[in-house]
DNA sequence: GACTTCTAGATGTATAGACGTCTATATTTT
DNA sequence: AAAATATAGACGTCTATACATCTAGAAGTC
């Protein structure tokens, strides 16, 4: 079966990772299986080890193979994705889940960057940026106190907007901004007097704290945010890859 | 300044890449510094061009390093360019950030799996389990618990194995498995008084919990963890996608 | 001055071959 | 039968070379 690979204009290891995607999604090979050695494919398809060996490394790094030394490339077991490496928009997974939730503003105002602010959001020092604080409710009970910090200049009317009840994200893509990609670096802290009072705990009880920044697809740092969830009733699942 | 690396027994692009690693942790390069180019690091050391190249692109995988097709390859900018969303192991994290850490084994063990470990790591009920309390220290400070369980069928001789100051998961390569995903639920809960007095911090402080499922290159669920991370001491960076 | 073209330097792709190291299995020895 | 040993197969490391492609800047042209 010695195969030819004729488009040109494409790297030939990138043909044979991906005409070995093929095999794989199509189930000629299956997970368990062990797959035919470098030397093999080396001549099947007519290139050099090191041309099949780059391909296969691919594979590997993205995690659709796997390779023991001295023993052969065999293909992994597909890992049930339950959601956990995506972002979700907090009333569209409680609506999912049948969790009844609600938002209001506690405060909206347009201000001068914060320095760490306008380092997050990529602006210059004293840019205005647009703060919104917002208190979430899951089944009535508060869970989560969100400041958020947006450049006035890419959302420059959204003061006028409706917030309550309704996520920043669906307002942003009016304005033509698709959020993508979050980068979230979580903490576990003690509830100041503010945020207890808020959220309805005692002062110390433990926070989940996020610090949040949010990309949208065309790379645009369009959202800083702080979140301050109570610890007795968030919890945050994510997936991580080596 | 031609360099000869003489100790034996280490692939010489991992030499290179360690080399490379040095001079950027030690400021001889620094961020959005250009380094020199595949060819002259070849001559420098006396390998080929190649090998270079092979310990330069796992630099950049880590993050460490980046590059553009027919420029240069430059030093990425600390938490901007540098990927800290990738799972990563805790001594190899804490040697590249320069940070002194050390784990010592509190307490390992054989006994059946408890029904929710059973369940995590896809044991039948009863079926034994390795049970493994560590104690990480940062700088001589202890920041986090770790009760670990694996099955014993996959690593049956594990209890004679030195864990003390080591990863687990490079132990787990022995036996064959290469850790590639871990799905971590987090929760910010108060310290018992168990798990203060190992931390060294009060009662009810905060703690960042973790409920960890690992799995390896195959797919296998290798280790389930429950990690309490004290909440001063500890953060976590995740980057998720819609 | 603005535009186009050329070129040096850097990375990207590909080859062929050599030898090292690891693992499972078959073989031999005890 | 059990243990030690040898071996074949597969991946791991490394070299030397060649040419392709991309980018920034230099050189030339209008």
């Amino acid at each position: 079966m010695d195969k030819i690979l004729t488009t040109e204009g494409v790297p030939l290891y990138v043909k044979i990772r991906e005409a070995l995607r093929a095999e794989i999604l199509h189930g000629n090979l299956h997970p368990g299986q062990k797959i035919p050695s470098e030397e093999e494919l080396a001549q099947q398809y007519r290139v050099s080890r090191m041309t099949v060996r780059q391909g296969i490394l691919e594979l590997i790094k993205e995690g659709l193979l796997h390779r023991k030394h001295g023993v052969g490339t065999f293909v992994s077991y597909p890992h049930f994705d339950r959601d956990h490496t995506h972002l979700t928009n907090f009333f569209e997974s409680a609506r999912e889940q049948g969790i009844e939730a609600s938002s209001t503003v506690l405060k909206i105002e347009i201000s001068p960057a914060p320095e760490k602010i306008a380092q997050q959001l990529l602006l210059k020092p004293g840019e205005s940026v647009i703060c919104i604080r917002t208190l979430r409710f899951v089944n009535q009970t508060p869970v989560t106190v969100h400041d958020s910090y947006l450049p006035h200049r890419l959302f420059p009317e959204i003061i006028h907007e409706k917030l309550e009840n309704v996520h920043l994200w669906d307002v942003m893509e009016k304005y033509g901004y698709r959020v993508k990609r979050a980068i979230q670096k979580l903490e576990a802290r003690p509830a100041s007097s503010e945020i207890a009072k808020l959220l309805d705990i005692k002062p110390g009880a433990p926070i989940l704290y996020k610090e949040r920044k949010i990309l949208a697809t065309d790379g645009t740092v369009v959202e800083f945010t702080y979140c301050y969830n109570r610890g007795d009733m968030y919890s945050l699942t994510v997936a991580m890859e080596r």
